[in-house]
DNA sequence: TTAATCACG
DNA sequence: ACGTACGTGATTAAC
């Protein structure tokens, strides 16, 4: 028997187009071209393949007229015109197919499922023949029989009919899908049917009557309304069935189905890979062999003695791990370039080279990473002044850090990180290649990034806060933070016991013992057996988050004990296991710092996180009992109110302004403000819903959102928060503004230019437009702050090196520092820090900076 | 691998 | 009518 797959190409590339396009992130190549909906139909294409494993293979176009729009004005009538951005692709669907070795026909007036609908024909008439349609087009459904079933695509999978199982399911025979749509109607073509008869109507009628032929031979049975509705629309009736009908005499250029042999061999085709290279589909490229590039290393040199090195005054390197902890990781090599020469250097003789590089000017891939790295090795890198990775991360690139993600396109042939060493597939003889083609890279491409900051107008961003911080940041993974294990240890006893006391007691009060852990078998506890109220649906099961839980509290006592067990069973796993696992051999846990995620610029801290220790609940806040000065004891400072000093100064609400230049406690003001009463009278309620109000506004909240989290109807939270915006008016023309000059510009800046580009704006779908509308209001403040505090961090590092002290900075929670003191330079390092981080920057309102001194973590406020 | 949950600013 | 607050990371269950 012969295979034969027959896939709906225009279904395809639509299908894959929207999938994508909503979100406004756009998948284009370098030079711009969209490649959404091709990527998405090359995937396709080849899943089907790798499943169906076809020997004939035919893709059938929509192209040009259309026979049934012409006969019936109406026929698809009001459909969106197809986007530019779709249409720009569809000539490359074409060429992809020819470089796949697979046939594909189109043929005005008539539609991709007459193409189809003529091949099945074929496949019926050829004993020898069995096929299966692709497409998510339900009218495809009429052509099935003994010989031609239909993988149905859905949103998630597909489901796949035979005569048997259409039966199945809608009780008439596949080809009568023609009255049913005759009686129907399809608004996704906009055919009309029979007004006031839907889907369960005809497919009862049908099941009787088979065809509206017949149905009409019959119509005196039929009684009432129903009859009346179907003499109406009679002839809409007939006409719909005439559209539905898939025509299968399509003159089509084909002797026999011998013509649609698919070859598999073409895949390798130079065709398809300068297609995918124009394309830039990288993954996709990955099964050619590599060719060679253009770019040789004819001057590669593998360092046997480091006085081989010669080098100019400019070099580049590059460190290469075998893993991403560089506290952890071993170097398997090290790339050095200038501009004449490019060498390997083995493990062994890094440290001898890198000194032969003192007297250079250095440029690298993650800076921070060889710093820290080095140190371990005892070798203090100081010397580097362009990082690539930063530069890339403030340029918008998104290269997960991995240098091979920027070099690809660029047709260097260099594995993925995440591909190769991660993996273990490691080609050892080609490895100290890549490496070294690494640091030539970061050599070649620097001038052209730093011209690109500068056009950006982020150069400063990158040389006086991004570079600088790098050091800083190195030093305080390196020195890291003292967390003891035996702290930790007892509490995990105690803990241990109280989850045991409080599981049993859920299992008494569920009547069986369960995992509580796991949110589906929980939601079928509380709403099913229990028969709890408000069981909100997600995709497993219920939802069964605090919220729900919260609103639960009085209708059962377990919910107290889910609620304590998932706070103690957070505390156990996370902040006492999970931490335990990251105290390495010296007592201390080092963290890295992430300089090149956040879409704010703010950072993030992995391996452990040690910025969302639990301060919020007293029981998890304990954790930090456990992180302790290695030094004498911590200084904590915190900015207070930054966001909001920052959405002051940048909004030039004078209301704003002049409570902070006046030193108001912001929140009681606001409260009394939004109340109408005099701050004495404002009450601890007033003074929380107020400090509501104003995060949401930074957030761009609705109505909506304040009221769910206030607990108070959306239409009084909506009132709270008209009432700010005419007591600061400054904060709404603000919020106007800027979403207004995100949409003219594509992107927002922080005080420090550092740029956010905003592809949700330009999405199609009000939600995700929505969204983009509240990131433009909200990157500014979070940014700028971001910015600020790295400022604060740079200046206080240096000015402990100017002046030899000793007590380090060991940790940043976004608005806080923590010093570790050395305890005869209490009062100065204080006057230090503070005075570092208030005058970081001069706003229109003063920066205050609150501090405290603890022997723990946990003491610091 | 993804979804749900919960920890932080 | 829709769906609803910005930015993160770790753990667990379930696919």
């Amino acid at each position: 028997m012969k295979k034969l797959i027959l896939v709906d190409g225009n279904n395809l590339l639509f299908r894959s187009y929207y999938a994508t396009a909503y979100s406004g992130k756009m998948m284009r190549n370098s030079k711009g071209f969209p490649t959404n909906a091709l990527y998405g139909f090359v995937s396709m294409m080849r899943k089907i393949i790798e499943e169906e494993n076809p020997e004939y293979m035919a893709v059938a176009f929509d192209i040009g007229k259309n026979f049934r729009a012409e006969k019936y004005a109406f026929y698809k009538d009001g459909r969106k015109e197809t986007p530019n951005e779709l249409i720009q692709q569809m000539p490359y669907a074409r060429k992809i197919l020819e470089g796949m070795g697979i046939k594909y026909f189109e043929l005005a007036p008539y539609e991709a499922d007459d193409i189809i609908g003529t091949l099945s024909k074929k496949v019926v008439e050829d004993p020898d023949f069995v096929a299966t349609i692709v497409s998510s087009d339900r009218d495809l459904l009429q052509l099935i029989n003994d010989q031609v079933d239909i993988k149905l695509l859905k949103q998630k999978g597909h489901i796949r009919y035979n005569p048997i199982t259409f039966f199945a399911e809608y009780k008439i025979e596949p080809i009568h899908v023609i009255d049913l749509k005759a009686l129907a109607g399809d608004s996704s073509d906009n055919i009309p049917g029979v007004k006031g008869i839907g889907e369960k109507t005809a497919l009862n009628l049908l099941a009787t009557y088979q065809t509206i032929e017949n149905l009409y031979e019959h119509i005196d049975e039929v009684k009432g309304k129903m009859k009346e509705k179907l003499l109406e629309d009679k002839e809409m009736a007939f006409v719909s069935k005439e559209i539905a009908t898939i025509y299968n005499e399509v003159p089509l250029e084909i002797q026999d189905l011998e013509d649609l042999k698919y070859d598999a061999s073409s895949e390798g085709s130079d065709d398809l890979r300068s297609l995918y290279e124009e394309l830039e589909f990288y993954s996709l490229l990955k099964n050619f062999q590599k060719r060679e590039v253009d770019i040789t290393l004819e001057n590669l040199q593998v360092v046997m003695d480091e006085n081989e090195l010669v080098l100019d005054t400019i070099a580049s390197f590059y460190i290469e791990m075998d893993g991403t902890n560089y506290h952890t990781g071993n170097i398997l090599g090290m790339g050095i370039s200038d501009k004449n020469h490019t060498y390997y250097i083995s493990k062994e003789l890094i440290i001898p080279c890198m000194k032969k590089l003192e007297d250079k000017i250095l440029y690298t891939f993650d800076l921070k990473k060889s710093m820290v790295v080095l140190k371990r090795l005892g070798y203090n890198l100081e010397n580097v002044n362009y990082d690539l990775m930063l530069a890339t991360y403030l340029l918008n690139y998104t290269i997960k850090d991995d240098i091979a993600y920027l070099m690809r396109p660029e047709g260097y042939q260099v594995e993925l990180y995440e591909e190769g060493i991660l993996k273990g597939n490691i080609d050892t003889e080609r490895l100290p290649y890549e490496i070294a083609l690494k640091s030539k890279f970061i050599l070649e491409t620097r001038d052209k990034f730093v011209l690109d900051l500068k056009r950006e107008d982020m150069f400063d961003l990158f040389s006086t806060i991004e570079m600088p911080l790098v050091k800083v940041l190195a030093s305080m993974e390196t020195f890291g933070v003292r967390v003891d294990k035996s702290i930790l240890d007892e509490m995990k006893e105690e803990l241990k016991i109280k989850i045991d006391r409080v599981s049993h007691e859920i299992y008494n009060m569920a009547g069986e013992e369960f995992n509580i852990a796991s949110t589906k078998q929980l939601g079928e506890i509380l709403f099913l057996k229990l028969g709890l109220p408000g069981g909100v649906k997600t995709q497993k099961g219920y939802k069964t988050d605090v919220k729900v839980m919260h609103k639960l509290l009085g209708s059962h006592p377990i919910i107290a004990s889910i609620l304590e067990y998932r706070n103690l069973s957070k505390i156990y796993s996370t902040y006492i296991e999970g931490l335990e696992n990251f105290i390495y051999t010296d007592g201390k846990v080092h963290t890295i710092f992430k300089q090149t995620l956040t879409r704010t610029g703010r950072l993030s801290s992995v391996e452990p996180n040690i910025q969302n220790i639990p301060i919020k609940d007293e029981g998890g806040r304990k954790i930090r009992k456990a992180f302790l000065p290695t030094n004498d004891c911590f200084l904590s400072a915190d900015y207070s109110q930054i966001e909001l000093r920052i959405l002051a100064h940048i909004s030039k609400s004078q209301e704003l302004i002049d409570a902070f230049v006046n030193d108001q406690d912001i929140h009681t003001k606001v409260a009394a403000d939004i109340y109408g009463v005099p701050e004495v009278a404002v009450s601890k309620k007033m003074r929380s819903t107020a400090k509501a109000v104003i995060f949401g506004i930074v957030y761009g909240i609705s109505g909506f959102g304040l009221g769910e989290n206030l607990e108070i109807s959306s239409k009084e939270a909506k009132q709270f928060i008209e009432k700010y915006y005419e007591l600061y008016p400054g904060v709404k023309r603000y919020m106007d503004e800027i979403v207004c000059e995100a949409y003219q510009e594509g992107c927002v800046r922080t005080l420090f230019k550092r740029k956010r580009e905003i592809e949700e704006l330009n999405s199609s779908n009000y939600m995700v437009r929505q969204a983009g509308e509240r990131i433009a209001l909200n990157t500014p403040i979070q940014g700028t702050s971001a910015d600020i505090i790295k400022k604060a961090m740079i200046a206080i590092y240096e000015e402990f090196e100017r002046q030899n002290i000793k007590s380090k900075l060991v940790i940043q929670v976004h608005d806080e520092l923590i010093i570790d003191l050395v305890e005869s330079e209490k009062e100065l390092v204080t006057q230090i820090v503070t005075d570092k981080m208030v005058h970081a920057i001069e706003l229109s309102v003063p920066l205050k900076v609150s501090s405290d001194y603890g022997k723990d973590w946990y003491e610091t406020k």
